[in-house]
DNA sequence: TATATTCTCGTCATACCGACGATAACCGCC
DNA sequence: GGCGGTTATCGTCGGTATGACGAGAATATA
């Protein structure tokens, strides 16, 4: 038996220019100062995990959670992952809507999207790369079986601007005929609000909401 | 920032006799003397958090984990879970095959299987009720979309067998014919050894060892 | 020998999915 | 206004997967 340090780190993914992002900050101190690492830090005494995570992520990106989603994603506690001494942490994953600004935290010295194929996955500080890797593979598969896709997207979005998440998260092109079928025959996936966009290029679309459903039946399946 | 205890607690299922069961051990000393509670304990000073679950699982049932399946479940972390002090768990989910007699580790007075069924929720230590229902959740959406089951059974088995598996842990009925169909067209899932059982009651059925399927394509879905 | 039990193979109707055609309804431009 | 470009939406068709169920095979047991 031994105490250990605790602390939260987020992977907060969201969607930009139709590529998949994800939010780093630029570290200010040591260790792996100057080196972009997920944002996160300690849990306080009194402070529930996901009170922690929720906290983070207001202070490093201005944003209420309610308005996208939040998981835990899993722990690591390798002895020597922080050179300051046994530090194990929780990370959470995050999906947000397109664009809020990132504001650096009090710790950090700089905060910034990064699409995921720009990210230079061995400069990240820590094990976060390993972090940001079981993130992205768990929205990946969640998109699959959830109609968490939506986590993405405003509270009002076209079926096309939905696809585009899919293809952005799963870095595939999927038909926008048989998608627009399925997702719109799935029982609660979305709901139609009965207006249209304007004012964008081609025919008008519908608009809809998130439905109520949790679970795909039957799922998404990504193309083989 | 302070300073937390890290244990890991284990939810180690199995079938036996046809019924989901977990295993339990009767606490010894406080907190919760007494109680029923997950197996469990703290991560040493230089210990990885697999190595713990590892270590964990070995002493309290005697089982080497290359047998069955052992995964991260998720981390509780409430300030309040643990009369003692604040105290970060780490959860696994380990699956098993038939029938490790367990034996009590040092710190448990007893340690028995619980048919899940029989198990009174409200009785278990800590906050191991929710760990527990997790764990079992966690299980039986993974029985959908990987071949997780066979970590139940022994080297070789029948489909009868892992029939069983899934209707133990769904709780549900399967049509024979159309599970037998399922798995053996599914590639990958299980592999034909060439021989069969005997002495059993009804037509010999053929032996199959696990595939090197790790995911299912298409999945297998529980009934509506 | 008869019966119960379980395994294994088939059949059939239905649901779902990938590929793709066709039309609708907007835009900007000539 | 007319025209091409673009996106949304609806349909069709064939292959595949699945649920419901029949039927026979191969054993144990009475």
């Amino acid at each position: 038996m031994f105490d250990s340090a605790v602390t939260v780190d987020l992977v907060v993914l969201t969607i930009r220019r139709d590529a998949l992002s994800v939010l780093l900050v630029k570290r200010g101190a040591p260790p792996y100062a100057g080196r972009w690492a997920l944002p996160g830090g300690f849990v306080g005494a009194a402070e529930d995990l996901p009170d922690a995570a929720v906290r983070e992520l207001r202070e490093e990106t201005g944003v209420h959670e309610t308005a996208g989603h939040l998981e835990q994603l899993a722990s690591y506690g390798a002895p020597d992952r922080d050179p300051r001494g046994r530090v194990v942490t929780i990370g959470y994953l995050a999906l947000l809507a397109d664009l809020p600004v990132p504001q650096a935290g009090t710790d950090a010295a700089e905060a910034a999207w990064h699409r995921l194929s720009d990210v230079d996955r061995d400069r990240l500080a820590f094990d976060h790369e390993r972090i940001l890797a079981d993130g992205v593979e768990r929205a990946r598969a969640k998109l699959e079986y959830s109609p968490l896709a939506a986590a993405f997207c405003p509270a009002e979005f076209t079926i096309g601007a939905l696809r585009e998440v899919y293809e952005a998260v799963w870095g595939t092109a999927l038909d926008p005929r048989n998608f627009h079928r399925k997702v719109t025959t799935t029982p609660g996936f979305v709901v139609p609000t009965g207006r249209w966009t304007t004012g964008e290029r081609g025919r008008p679309a519908q608009l809809y909401r998130r439905g109520p459903a949790t679970l795909l039946h039957p799922p998404m399946l990504r193309p083989a």
